[in-house]
DNA sequence: CCTAGTACTTTCCTTTAGGAAACTACTTAC
DNA sequence: GTAAGTAGTTTCCTAAAGGAAAGTACTAGG
């Protein structure tokens, strides 16, 4: 089950992307996070926050500012995907390079 | 983009279950396939087998058997999974251990 | 000719994911 | 009081994923 698990934290077409953006900007606002992550709309940027934020993947910060603004960023937790990012990376560029390149060859 | 490359090839309920019964048995016919895959329907394995095989993660040889029986296995390419399957798996366990035992025990 | 076993495919249906646009609620500046 | 900026939520819709059950096509055995 423990493949499931980690899937389910990263599946979908956004969750990722999110937490690429936060990987590369530290902390970041909700209107931020709207322009950095390309073609998501507010929506479903709210929901995955919110399901990243359940699973510990990030943190959300109500800062006393006017009008109030909300700092979302990694968790140590969220940083042990470290590794299962870049090692998932590494092999999407592999299999690119590999098959992708095949096909459009083909 | 290698990120998205990579996760389409292992996204879904069974790409990854179907991997790791091939990964664990070697090779599989149609009928193992089914039994193995705790679940899985005919028309999804079906379909997720000719993906699979499109990315050339996999490999499908007919036997000249009566009744004919098909063989599925690991490519070579798909071998070179392992590095990302494992790292997954020891996230998903790790994220088992300190968030989902969390929220079970709230 | 009927049954059983192989490997699928087709049909019909429900559920889930995702998206565009409008709307809420609060606050400050004008 | 109204416009603009914050952070969302709600509604209504379409598209994609998944599932159960029946059907297809081939062959061998009785």
């Amino acid at each position: 089950m423990a493949m499931r698990d980690a899937m389910d934290v990263l599946s979908g077409k956004w969750k990722i992307p999110i937490i690429g953006a936060l990987r590369l900007n530290g902390k970041l606002r909700f209107m931020d996070l709207l322009r950095e992550v390309d073609g998501i709309a507010a929506k479903m940027l709210s929901k995955e926050l919110a399901l990243l934020e359940s699973n510990q993947i990030i943190s959300r910060t109500v800062l006393n500012t006017k009008p109030i603004t909300v700092e979302y960023e990694l968790t140590e937790h969220g940083k042990t995907l470290e590794g299962v990012i870049t090692e998932i990376w590494k092999w999407g560029d592999l299999h690119r390079k590999k098959v992708i390149g095949e096909k459009k060859a083909a």
